[in-house]
DNA sequence: GATGCTTACGTACAAACGTACGCTTCATGT
DNA sequence: ACATGAAGCGTACGTTTGTACGTAAGCATC
């Protein structure tokens, strides 16, 4: 009988990564226990040992999940230094896209999907939204962020449905409009 | 013994419609052959007899949800004589909302989140999403078609996920400010 | 190296799942 | 009234699920 890595610190970290791969490959109704524990390459027995449930799991994966994608929102707004570059920012950002390619956007939608149907996790969401609105609103009105954020999630799923991109040109173009340009 | 309701020519459609109830409240996660039976008040062995699995009573769930929005939105627009009247339509679809309720904007998410898991099924995003820019080109150019549709979007999932619903007036200044008006 | 305490794992179990299939019921033609 | 075929249901089966729990491994202390 073998034992085999007992002390490894990373392990809960790595099997909440796990879960958000096995959510963007199988969805929320197909991320099982066994199926994140192989994974992640753990066993089984560590699943219930790390998290209370399932549920407690999903709900740690999409903190994760939201936590990262408003850093790099963030990230990126922080880095324009005036209006022009501001509007180039959001630009980037819609036209960048998922943060990293179809399956971040799989993941966010079970996100939205599973946060409305659990009230208790709301505020992943409307968290998640207050915080790219405050970014936003670094550089413009609160009026022009709420729209500016409310474009940025809509062009976005139009991109991901319709394969068919809108050109950057055009991105450019709404969002001079949206902000007074 | 007792037999009821063998002739039950709604059965079909009654079941597709529970799927789509079952799913509002529990997530595609949630939906089972069981809970939906229950839901539609047929027996279990229904869900086979009228469907050839889970996958496919979800596709169908999923067409007659988007057929129906895509309706809805349609009839809104068409009623619109001229571009003003066709502006404050596209005002009300956001304004208006989830069109019945938190539980359809929850369908919605699933609905994204599985098609975009099933390649084969992705047309019901994006055609859905033809059909409403279709609709928008009746009043406006293909250019602010796009922008006003992705708009709708996004305006509906911040106001369902942040409470504080943007106000009308400021939809229709973005509206405004959209279609050059 | 023996002891005791914490950490982590293997496994077993009941519940719930999707699905197949034989049998009952009904409508229809005679 | 009866036969007959189609339609629809009840039930049972093999899987997969979440979770609990006894037990083994690691580690500090002596």
């Amino acid at each position: 009988m073998e034992r085999k890595r007992r002390h490894d610190p990373e392990r809960r970290a790595r099997i909440i990564e796990a879960a958000l791969s096995v959510i963007a490959e199988h969805g929320v109704a197909g991320c099982t226990h066994r199926r994140v524990a192989e994974a992640a390459d753990v066993p089984l027995g560590s699943m219930t040992y790390h998290f209370d449930g399932i549920d407690s799991l999903l709900a740690e994966a999409f903190a994760l999940l939201s936590g990262r994608i408003a850093e790099d929102y963030r990230a990126t707004l922080r880095a324009a230094p005036d209006i022009a570059a501001a509007r180039e920012a959001v630009v980037a950002l819609i036209c960048n896209g998922p943060w990293g390619g179809r399956g971040t956007m799989t993941q966010i939608f079970e996100l939205y999907a599973w946060s409305t149907r659990h009230p208790d996790h709301a505020g992943l969401m409307s968290g998640w939204m207050a915080q790219s609105r405050e970014a936003l609103e670094a550089h413009f009105t609160p009026a022009q962020a709420r729209a500016l954020d409310a474009m940025i999630e809509g062009v976005m799923i139009h991109n991901l449905a319709s394969a068919a991109l809108i050109p950057p040109e055009e991105v450019r173009a709404i969002v001079r409009a949206l902000t007074g340009g």
